[in-house]
DNA sequence: CGCTTAAGCTAGTAATCGATTACTTACTTT
DNA sequence: AAAGTAAGTAATCGATTACTAGCTTAAGCG
């Protein structure tokens, strides 16, 4: 919140244009979010917006592109650090917890992103983000099939798929309480439901 | 799609205009379904809405209305119907599965509602409805640990968020793959692992 | 210091949307 | 069949939105 001077080079206020619209998809429907809404966040006019970005489409583009370079660093970065897949997986999952309760907007962005209609940039940018995720996690799967910690008989498509949910459900479990903060307090027990449907049998 | 004449009873029109705009959202964005396009689709005029709805939010207060009564019964219905407490959270998964399947639009109303910023009344009808839904789960989870079936010390909560979860993970692949059959089709492989998660060790 | 120019401001435009209103059409009642 | 009512039409209004054009300011450099 530092209050950053008018006047910034371009580059620089991108990048905070970027961050606030992440930052105000986590208080209201990232659909109702308007130019006016951005540039009022940042003590600008309407009209400075447009000096940055062609069109609000490249603007959310640009968005979705931070998110998607963030999360897959982010994720990779917790996988590395671990030894087996199942404590990779799990490190994932909290990395991964983590940074939509830093950015609570982004998970909503994705879903706004996923519902629209046509066949707009950020969304394309959205899907491909989510396949590259499910890829990740179906490799830990297999990994851990092989070294014994997962059950071979696992159907990986449907454990990425459940991978993906439970986060969902937490999300939507922090929407219903309307508190940002319950994602991340029920993470673990969450998850620990989830381990103990793919773990192989003890 | 049996051509519905014009000057319907009010109260079959409230009825088919719920039904339009949740057939819309399966198709767009439910919160870029205009007035316009929902009479469009009825073949009536713009105006014509408003003899029947005093404003757009009554309208989707009615639709959610729909949903809530809708959904709470079919799951109803479905657990009734069977006589352990694992084999009616299945059927109650399934049930509203078949559900979703039939109107797509329905999780993505759901959704659009809880992202919604302000206090409104189909919001909180949204809420209200989802924690019916973790009540009913909570109870079979508590039943079934009781008769042997699930883990005893499975925690109940998070055991309810993960099945929601497991649902919205379906969804989320429908979205991405842009098919909604996906869900009909990969719902029992998913809940496969989601029950190895709650059953008791054997 | 003074020039250049990138960044921001002012003040618009056109399009869209929800909502309202005067009027018309279709059905019901007596 | 006349009278009354319910349902739909067509036009329009005010508000909002993304986007634009022309002007002003301040940072950076020789």
């Amino acid at each position: 919140m530092a209050a950053t001077s008018k006047h910034l080079p371009a580059e620089k206020r991108r990048q905070i244009t970027v961050e606030t619209v992440i930052e105000l998809a986590g208080e209201q429907n990232p659909d109702e979010i308007t130019t006016a809404a951005i540039t009022r966040r940042m003590g600008l006019t309407q009209g400075a917006l447009f000096r940055h970005f062609p069109n609000k489409d490249a603007l959310f583009q640009a968005a979705m592109e931070w998110v998607s370079k963030q999360l897959l660093f982010r994720i990779d970065k917790a996988v590395n650090a671990k030894a087996t897949p199942l404590e990779a997986l799990k490190s994932m999952f909290m990395a991964h917890v983590a940074f939509i309760s830093e950015h609570p907007g982004i998970p909503r962005m994705l879903f706004a992103e996923l519902q629209r209609a046509g066949e707009t940039a950020p969304k394309r940018m959205a899907q491909t983000l989510l396949h590259h995720y499910e890829e990740r996690i179906h490799r830990l799967l297999e990994l851990g099939k092989v070294c014994g910690e997962i059950d071979k008989n696992l159907d990986s498509e449907a454990a990425a798929t459940l991978f993906i949910g439970t986060i969902q459900g937490l999300v939507m479990q922090s929407l219903i309480a309307e508190d940002v903060h319950h994602i991340q307090r029920n993470a673990t027990k969450v998850y620990t439901v989830y381990q103990q449907g793919i773990r192989s049998r003890s």
